[in-house]
DNA sequence: ATGAAAGCGCTAACAA
DNA sequence: TTGTTAGCGCTTTCAT
């Protein structure tokens, strides 16, 4: 590949004075700007490979673009996330811009601070994945540079967002169980002080989602929203206590499949099966598929999602100035994990029956 | 938090007029260098936060420090390097350094562009996860900046390395299966043109230690190294040809967990369990440990691997300049993909008898 | 302990 | 089409 590294020793200065042309003019050269001569550009190209000359950024970023931009992520543990990041990367790989992705701290909540290093560090635009950020923050921020927002609900004029449809999602989910026959439907959403709750956020519009479908279903009094810290192994032992309790649910829906491998997990510590307990979850990663777990769940296109968003961003850096909103719409793909409830009867937990 | 966003609006210019001081005092100021009365900080101070000021890395990077570290990453959708990222962000939450993470796009092989990216953008230090790039380009580029290499078996006096004993991780497996009574074992690895592949990459490594410990079994003629291209999926459909064979092996031992789960649905989907054919990966991801997988598997403690990085980044940063090469032993994990081969006899494959 | 001034590498007017 | 020049916001000697 590159012949050999370069950190910033070879300056423009250089090159031009190699080249036996101007500054202006390699710069030019480097940005294919406007009025250069074939033969100019030839003999800078030509300079710059012999050279091994590499623009410094931060030189360029004082005065113009940087051409990076930059996305700010929750967790990467979350397989989700880097569905997103495949996206992003993809629908940059052709241009100029370099992605840079800074995770936020899980110290210091809801990703300011990481939102904030990527400004800091002058990127040309930011993608951010932050359900709970300040809106009037957000439209300050998004004021001085390009800003697209994953998974938000609200709106703005002056940031962009890409999001799913997460109360049709989770009704997909709903009717689903409901056909199945289910009745004690209880759902598992992340405790408060976790990316996602919230108003507005993905995971309350699931859980709202979840109520209505149940008040419509006539179920009203069997509501039960169950609320577990974030994390698999959390969930899990949220859910050994919620089936070991009498009137155990017959499906749990989760608001994505992290926690849901949580309580697959829990179901088998119970000695429990499918055939006992259905388990949907949100989000569709790639274990989901896997026999083992056989997951029923709701593909987000988070790839889509994430080109989606690198395409809206590089369009406002490129000058759009109206704002868009763009919906993705989910898909419910039904697996194993998902069966009808055992017909009525008393003793139906004593016999658990393996089988995919 | 931060009560709202800056984006570069504010320069040290304004904080020195508000202040009353002049520019190189709010300098001395933000980077709490020597010689500042407490008088002059607190007024200083003051005055950064009433407008909201935060310095411009950009013009940082042009005289000195970025404080940014950068990473390196192959591939965000294995889940093995979010742990490493988890390390380094923790190692790096109390300093003043921001972590931003470049990912090596699968177009554009072996992080060249990434970690040149990286560097591009004046980073402090650079931590990678590149088995292949050219050592002398490496050290090429540690001559300019701190670098810290995961994964790489060769010793530089360059560059940091942390990386696991490969070779142990791999025998121990060997050694298990051989121990449950295993002889038909195979093994699988990337295909040529994949990152882990070539000499000195974690994956050649274990391919050496599978070969000597059948050889010292005395299974020399059984050795069966089975080549396949990343991902879960592409490894099932190869798992598949293997397992139609007559001949098929009585364990898999897969070079990491990814793979290692496309043998397992290649497994069920050849009717197959665990009962029929041993399973083992390497890595620990997180689901191996979910009772629908329970996968036999090395830990190589990631998160260790990247805590370790960044703090021997950071002492580089500080500017030790003896190398140093860090080995973190890894361990095996035992789970139900590994069973005891069949008893001896014909017609085995006939019944297929399940279980955890 | 504090400030003045030079300059890092680049881009963007403007002149030629 | 090409070159000249003036900064961008910061850090860093070097005086004071």
């Amino acid at each position: 590949m590159a012949s050999r590294p370069s950190a910033g020793s070879v300056t423009i200065e250089d090159v031009a004075r190699e080249a036996g042309v101007s500054r202006a003019a390699v710069s030019k050269v480097i940005r294919n700007a406007y009025g250069v001569s074939p033969a100019m550009k030839a003999r800078v190209a030509e300079a710059i490979e012999k050279l091994g000359y590499r623009p410094s950024v931060s030189a360029r970023g004082m005065r113009g673009a940087t051409f990076t931009v930059g996305i700010e992520i929750p967790e990467l543990s979350n397989p989700f996330f880097p569905k997103l990041l495949a996206g992003a990367t993809a629908a940059l790989s052709g241009s100029p811009y370099q992605l840079i992705i800074a995770p936020a701290d899980p110290e210091h909540g809801e990703g300011y601070r990481a939102i904030q290093a990527l400004v800091d560090r002058q990127v040309d635009g930011v993608i951010a994945v932050s359900p709970l950020v300040d809106p009037e923050w957000l439209e300050a921020l998004a004021a001085n540079v390009p800003v697209v927002m994953i998974g938000r609900h609200d709106r703005s004029d002056k940031y962009d967002a890409v999001v799913s449809d997460d109360e049709e999602g989770a009704r997909q989910v709903m009717r689903h169980l409901l056909d199945l026959g289910h009745r004690d439907i209880a759902h598992l959403t992340p405790a408060a002080g976790f990316a996602g709750i919230g108003s507005g956020a993905p995971q309350a519009i699931r859980v709202d989602a979840y109520r209505d479908a149940m008040q419509e279903a006539g179920l009203g009094d069997r509501i039960r929203v169950v609320r577990s810290p974030n994390g698999a192994p959390e969930s899990r032992r949220v859910a050994l206590g919620l089936l070991a309790e009498p009137d155990r649910p017959t499906a749990v829906f989760a608001s994505h499949d992290e926690p849901a491998l949580g309580v697959l997990h829990a179901v088998a510590d119970a000695g429990l099966t499918a055939a006992d307990v259905s388990v949907a979850g949100y989000d569709d990663i790639e274990i989901a598929a896997h026999p083992g777990i056989s997951l029923t769940t709701v593909d987000q296109h988070g790839e889509r999602m994430g080109r989606l968003a690198a395409e809206l961003l590089l369009e406002r850096i490129a000058g759009r100035a109206e704002p868009r909103h763009e919906v993705v719409r989910p898909e419910l793909v039904v697996r194993a994990s998902t069966r009808p409830p055992r017909p009525r009867g008393g003793a139906a937990r004593l016999r658990a029956v393996g089988g995919t």
